[in-house]
DNA sequence: TTTATATATCAACATATGTTCATATGTTTG
DNA sequence: CAAACATATGAACATATGTTGATATATAAA
């Protein structure tokens, strides 16, 4: 088959794949795919707002591994912090990455 | 707040949440998480096969490097491939992937 | 059977990612 | 203030990933 046979609806397509949009969604799953960090997220959809001692109890994950991620998707916008006391408290900050988890769910992938 | 206040339904989901789905859900955001690749498993989407030539024509991509996307897919079981004369014909497999990726255009984030 | 075409593969490399351990920082409490 | 607690951070490392360029392989066509 050659490219001008490609059916119309396919062009609209493609017009719409352009390289940023890709790009977005590509940084957005890239961020989501692991493990712990899709339980994070996961958690975080059902509480407002989490401690890091809470998920790593929940998960039963390292201090340590789990506030490297957290830092890290705090840096990608993903989540956001806010200190109470001895605790920081971490939260979804970042709206097309509940959209997806949500799909996700409903797809029952998750 | 501590673990044994988190509410009923939290509990619910994190028993969902077992290492191995976790896992699996990863790996398949993982596989997807990359422009090239979404655009391909995009073009696949409507077109139910490409040969490797349309594809990097259609992204504007290079063959050495559309040809190593495609083989890793390839090897996770993601795509198909079935050589026709010349080319060599790439289709989508892996029903869990197209979930994913029409949960996102359904969620228009693609 | 030579040539052109389509695709795969290999080597080399840069860069990114995930992980662990030790230690630092900030906060509360006695 | 000292001790305990919660979290962050930095160094070091192994491993994975993405990319390029050159070349190999397979098929078709002249």
């Amino acid at each position: 088959m050659k490219v001008e046979e490609i059916q119309f609806s396919q062009k609209e397509l493609v017009k719409n794949l352009d390289p940023e949009k890709l790009e977005r969604v590509a940084f957005i799953l890239k961020t989501l795919a692991h493990p712990l960090r899709i339980g994070i997220i996961s958690l975080l959809m059902t509480n407002d707002k989490l401690c890091v001692n809470d998920i790593c109890e929940l998960l039963d994950s390292e201090q340590s591994l789990t506030s490297h991620h957290l830092s890290n998707m705090k840096l990608s916008g993903i989540l956001g912090s806010t200190r109470e006391g001895k605790n920081i408290y971490y939260y979804l900050k970042l709206k097309e990455v509940i959209t997806v988890i949500t799909c996700l769910n409903k797809c029952e992938l998750i």
